[in-house]
DNA sequence: GTACGCTATACCGCTATGCGGTACGATTAT
DNA sequence: ATAATCGTACCGCATAGCGGTATAGCGTAC
């Protein structure tokens, strides 16, 4: 039965499953699925109907799930947010970089992110978007694949051998059909930033989308990388050397930036969950 | 023992302990406190060392703690985030609002930002700040309280009577003492909204602090309230009524503003956990 | 040097606890 | 009216999670 909701061995009698079944369950929620019933979520998450409802029923508990008035379907509670406040508050270094961003953004007229790596995938952590777009498909907590955009290329040129066999490793447990492919593409991304100093993704993830991507530190020594891009109506591919070069200036002026000490000694001003 | 992690009455057949005291212990992390041992997370939590340990290895595995390389400390790992992504886009209608919110903070040299209610506090679901400021105290997923900010008071006034009166209900029954206080407060505060169509906040939340707030209603029919605020070295508060019919202003033209539509349908551009 | 505080890890017996069948009544859709 | 849903409830079972205690490894301090 040890349907383990990780992989993993066969027993570990140090793994919570009700923990990690209930992460699962968060999981599962998604922008485009984001109020699900009990049999959508057993659907998703592939666990018997009985044990959502007792996952779900802690979750409604302690508040990361509510129950949608009006549907009666089961949501993300905005306090999830609060979770992955002491991250952002660790990575407070990107704060600098915001005005640059947004700079950037409105020169371009497209999109600039900050991002850093779980996985195989970009999570993003910062976005500034020109003001005459509306739509930002990319928001903070979003994930982005590696193997096809620029950020992912130039986070993946900048990382250490370690960490670049790491990857490479994963992705050739992962997907192994893939994987030759995987590799040649971020060796020639290494390649490229070598060169340029900053990475092109020209319609690899999106037909109509390029972009440029550099690679920075953060203060606390955090590999992540910015992206500026668009669709292609807006970032033609003959601009992408010029927003290379900006971006790369932009990451430069990011990385010299004398940040420590501009924020006096701040105490935590939030207030418990109560 | 039925150390029941959340309150809640006995014993609740379908309550699954370990999920939430899992939750728990990724909810102990704070910005001042984001490498803690598994001591520090016995002592947040009020857990047992040895249960403490199996839920963090727990965390770990499914990976949303990880273990400092350096410090050998347990951290929240960015992933948590990703947690937070479909309550940031099923809220995407804010994204509007941010240009307008940029301006206003540029305009006030001060700090905007638009927050929700959970609980007796306000979450902050976005922000922009002043590009001269180099500090931004509060971020996008932290707590700030209800009845001492100016977001918060705006936010109770704008709620229908059903909602106000289960948010006093529970500050009665969360610090009866103050109660009686905090509920003129509020009533004041809903008073002034009636008045100004803005509440203001001088020094209530920190001595040097003033701010304004206005509430607006989100596409999803959520109430949030904006709030325009900062150091009365720069916010003075002769400044105030001006800053708070810009504010009112503001959310005027935001909730207005005809967003359905401007956004195409669509499809969840991330990609799975790998 | 040794005694201490702090790590994290390992072990282990117990039983409460979470499990997942299956069944039910209420809604809503076909 | 039939057919899917929805969520809730029940229940016997075995094990998964519990928390005590014990151990081993570091650094620091005295």
């Amino acid at each position: 039965m040890s349907d383990r909701s990780n992989p993993g061995a066969g027993k570990d009698r140090a793994f919570v499953n009700g923990l990690a079944r209930g992460l699962r369950v968060l999981a599962s929620f998604s922008p485009e699925h984001n109020r699900m019933s009990l049999g959508d979520l057993a659907k998703a998450t592939g666990l018997p109907k009985s044990t959502i409802a007792r996952l779900v029923h802690t979750l409604v508990e302690t508040g990361y799930i509510y129950v949608c008035p009006d549907s009666g379907r089961y949501s993300l509670h905005p306090k999830v947010l609060t979770l992955g406040y002491p991250v952002m508050a660790s990575m407070d270094k990107r704060l600098v970089a915001l005005p640059m961003m947004q700079e950037l953004a409105d020169y371009s007229r497209g999109t600039v992110s900050l991002g850093i790596r779980d996985g195989l995938s970009m999570i993003l952590i910062e976005r500034s978007r020109d003001r005459t777009v509306r739509a930002l498909p990319l928001d903070i907590g979003s994930r982005i694949p590696m193997e096809t955009t620029s950020m992912g290329h130039a986070y993946f040129a900048a990382a250490g051998p370690v960490e670049q066999d790491s990857i490479l490793e994963q992705f050739k447990t992962h997907d192994p059909s893939r994987f030759k492919e995987v590799e040649r593409t971020l060796r020639g991304a290494e390649k490229e930033y070598a060169d340029k100093g900053y990475c092109t993704a020209v319609g690899i993830w999106e037909d109509d989308v390029n972009a440029v991507g550099v690679a920075v530190t953060l203060s606390n020594d955090v590999l992540a990388a910015f992206n500026c891009g668009g669709p292609s109506s807006r970032i033609t591919e003959d601009s992408l050397p010029d927003l290379g070069a900006r971006l790369a200036d932009l990451a430069q002026h990011f990385q010299t930036a004398d940040w420590v000490g501009q924020l006096p000694p701040r105490p935590y001003r939030g207030v418990q969950p109560t």
